[in-house]
DNA sequence: ATGAGAAAATAGACTAAGTCTAAAAAGTAC
DNA sequence: GTACTTTTTAGACTTAGTCTATTTTCTCAT
């Protein structure tokens, strides 16, 4: 990008291509950003120059991924439209970092919290086009849920299009009767 | 509760009131564990033997909310009633030191962070009651409408549980005719 | 070429969070 | 007083994350 300057050494895959090699090998927790740093060649601030933290490499995905959604939504994109770009995007070798990780490592706390965090932020971006607070959630969550499914899916089930779909279908079923009495 | 062994100092309440305290005069960011149990005339190891981060000084409230609602549901509550009751037991007074804190000091990255993972464990809780994950967020997100509405909310417009209940109601109103076109 | 400037990498110090271990303090029961 | 129990504490230790200043390595004008 820049066309003058000292240039990048590509460190931004190399460093998740270390990180992703030692969380495998020593589990999360027991991996320091010394550590990642040093594998990949490179200084430990300069890690900080392309990840915020730790947590953040194994969410590049998920954060690629919400980024363009917020984008879509920003230019103008229906909600459909914009779930059908990420959709297209998404590639399944790009998750099993964070799906295998969970389980390999016992899912650390941070991961968890920064997935919350990932969430409410999904629920946020729908925020751009639907204004009912309640509604936002409901549609976020369809999304995470497709999404998730779709991660965990051991094979080709289905399209992740799909399986978002699927969610927000079941938005509309008759699973309402059930609800009306939780209302106090 | 203990009849034996060395008495408390009842730090838990000491350190919650000096922490507030810190938080208000000097901010959130600016506090440190250290600044907390001196001000509470306490060590910094027995900060961490009544909370688990510093954080969660600021959700104890929240907390207990929540513990509140999962035993509820746990002994076999419906949702309506736990609900109820954990409206009945929300006082305001709990409650300020979060959303003032939130605009006092710019509601450091921690807090959300914090936040989201109360709204992820929120979700988890309502799930012993709903199965379709979709409905599970929405059930959350009413809820944690609701209460986030009252909490900010000046004076006493209207009770917590009406606020939950109205958010829950709008779940229900033909909201849904805006929303067939969403699915892609 | 050579020097100016720009962007990236780095060294390294610093604060503070959170973990852990072992020991001291302060009670109760007998 | 002795034994036992629980809390508090001291303090060392690892690591995250921030910050400042310095060095490296490139491009472009002249």
């Amino acid at each position: 990008m820049a066309k003058t300057g000292r240039p990048r050494v590509s460190s931004r895959d190399v460093l998740e291509e270390a990180a992703t090699e030692l969380f495998l090998e020593q589990g999360y927790a027991d991996t320091s950003i010394d550590d990642i740093a040093s594998r990949a060649g490179v200084s430990r601030a300069t890690f900080f120059n392309y990840f915020p933290g730790k947590v953040d490499v194994l969410l590049v995905a998920v954060d690629r991924a919400l980024d363009s959604f917020e984008r879509e939504l920003a230019l103008g994109a229906s909600l459909a439209d914009a779930i059908r770009a990420i959709a297209q995007h998404a590639t399944r070798s790009d998750i099993p970092l964070l799906v295998n990780q969970a389980e390999t490592m016992g899912a650390a706390q941070e991961v968890e919290s920064a997935l919350a965090t990932r969430m409410v932020r999904l629920n946020q971006i729908v925020g751009l086009r639907i204004a009912e607070p309640t509604w936002r959630w409901a549609i976020a969550g369809a999304i995470a849920t497709g999404a998730t499914r779709w991660a965990q899916g051991g094979s080709e089930d289905t399209s992740l299009l799909e399986g978002i779909s699927e969610q927000l279908r079941s938005l509309f079923r008759g699973d309402q009767a059930d609800l009306q009495g939780i209302v106090p």
